[in-house]
DNA sequence: CTGAAAGCGCTTACAG
DNA sequence: CTGAAAGCGCTTACAG
């Protein structure tokens, strides 16, 4: 036998006033004599009331809920993104319809899911969308945002750090330490993250006329491992590997390790993200930094913005971050 | 201008038929002619039609959400946790409202939170309830559940692993493998987790006649590390240290090897959860696997029990894991 | 400033 | 098997 809440009406019928005023009440902004006020507020508390959010999310066409879709994850990078955003979206209002995926894409199921609740939007992280998915989103007016993702083929907003000018610019850092024959760890290469990092390092090098070579990865550090044993057995050894998430990058430290070699003296190795790890002492690890609050702050803000507005083109939003240099890279005498 | 999404009326105009029917169609174990049910269906398919959760919730007194409320972890065990209660709930046909705590306790805000959107139980992982909230739970007849915690005081369900016996395990485990003066570096002191750790690792000990050392350190990696070094830098340094967590005993064996000592030979390290890190070829450590498959089935299972059966008196349920011998420890000659 | 009434989108006895 | 009607707990014009 479930003992139902009690609501407004109960309230009301203590209070001596009419249901609409103990829903005045409640509701910020309303006309409601200060004496009433109290007098209502004396009793909700007496009697232990709550507004019910479903019922008034159902009159008001308004849930306050936001629903985020987050790929599994084995890179604490997104334990970090997942706090900031629940704390974000809190401190606005929204509160967050979790859901975790295991594909690449976010299926049809878990939009369903956030459909049937009447998010009011839909951040979608570490992972795609179909343009089926994305086009019946926009049927139903509701807004989604992707992380640290974009597609070209998928009109979408989305905010990620600008891999491309990042990996130059790691390359860059390289190739002035005076490292010649680098290698790339992708992630899984069908994420833009992973492509851009690829395309930037890539494409300043050749510009300097170095040939990079590529070892296929997936974000996680046995993939890593594995990749960067391949590297450093080949004939013509790399002497610097950067890797496309930190993940990435510690799997090829501990490899290096493995082998024998000294890190940074034989082989320099680069990371992205700038993980708490990264700073531990036993990896000390050179990477890109990512703005992660900043990153967050713009999601939610785009996203909230896009809830207010008209349909927009949608836009791609990219942040810099910035190189911390560790003790994985060093000047090359 | 919204467009609002199409509600059962209108397929039911579309479909000639009744509103009742429609959300017939759409209740599993309705009486609905396959005929009906099919036109129902196809118009419901071309509308784009979805069944509004929400007001399904109101009327059935029924959400199908459960409340996740976790605290602020930079313990990737947790996000394994997480995904897995995601997954777990979702397999039983429940949403995951989730809630991120930045305090040792749930906050009345969060509670709160939970109680206006109507969660059908509330799962709390890392962290504690004031008996406040428990009895505010409880008046509200919402099922609640510790996960990796229990209290003592404040009466309510609990799943955790069998800290004590399994740190006892590990104490008798160093004591055989011919240590002799152990460390223990403890977790947040406040934690059920660490304090059991904590009693079963030094009554082992001391039944064999020897006094634990013990330095204070919170979970995380910067302190386990600083903890460490004072361990190692006292007159009497141990030969062993055991972590109240995996994060914590890699912060020990990164100050080992600072300190020039070698790991397992001159210092042992033991950690508990078995983190996925652990295994990495420059860790190998030493430490407790929580059995955490088993923990969450468990968990999700006791918490839909009491969802369905009168109070009972709470219980506190544990599992227990097992140790996993690696590289960070050693057979002493 | 306050109350009576309509309505948000659903489910479910009740009657046929 | 199906429809008309009541009701879940709220908000908000409307009238006073």
């Amino acid at each position: 036998m479930k003992k139902k809440p009690v609501n407004a009406m109960e309230v009301a019928r203590v209070a001596k006033v009419s249901q609409s005023t103990v829903s005045r009440v409640f509701t910020p902004g309303s006309n409601v004599s200060e004496k009433t006020k109290r007098k209502v507020l004396e009793v909700a508390k007496e009697l232990g009331y709550r507004p019910n959010a479903l019922a008034r999310g159902l009159i008001m066409n308004k849930t306050n809920i936001v629903g985020l879709a987050m790929r599994d994850m084995e890179n604490p990078f997104y334990h970090e993104v997942l706090g900031k955003f629940t704390k974000g979206l809190r401190d606005k209002g929204y509160h967050v319809l979790f859901v975790y995926t295991e594909n690449d894409e976010i299926q049809q199921e878990e939009i369903t899911q956030f459909l049937e609740y009447s998010v009011e939007g839909v951040i979608v992280t570490d992972a795609y969308l179909s343009s089926k998915v994305v086009t019946q989103l926009h049927e139903n007016n509701i807004p989604v945002i992707l992380f640290n993702r974009y597609s070209k083929d998928v009109p979408c907003y989305s905010v990620s750090c600008d891999n491309y000018t990042a990996a130059r610019q790691i390359a860059s850092y390289l190739y002035e330490q005076g490292y010649r024959k680098m290698a790339y760890i992708t992630g899984r290469t069908n994420t833009s993250t992973s492509q851009d990092r690829q395309r930037g390092f890539c494409e300043f090098l050749q510009e300097k006329g170095i040939e990079p070579m590529m070892e296929e990865g997936d974000y996680t550090y046995e993939k890593a491992y594995d990749a960067a044993i391949r590297l450093l057995k080949s004939s013509q050894r790399p002497d610097a590997i950067f890797g496309a998430n930190d993940i990435t990058a510690l799997g090829a430290l501990d490899a290096a390790e493995a082998m024998g070699l000294n890190v940074p003296n034989d082989i320099a190795v680069v990371g992205f993200d700038n993980i708490k790890m990264a700073s531990w002492p036993s990896h000390e690890l050179t990477t890109w930094e990512q703005p992660v609050d900043e990153m967050i702050e713009l999601t939610i803000n785009t996203l909230l913005n896009e809830m207010k507005i008209e349909a927009v083109e949608p836009v791609s939003k990219l942040v810099s971050g910035r190189l911390i240099e560790r003790g994985t890279t060093r000047k090359k005498i």
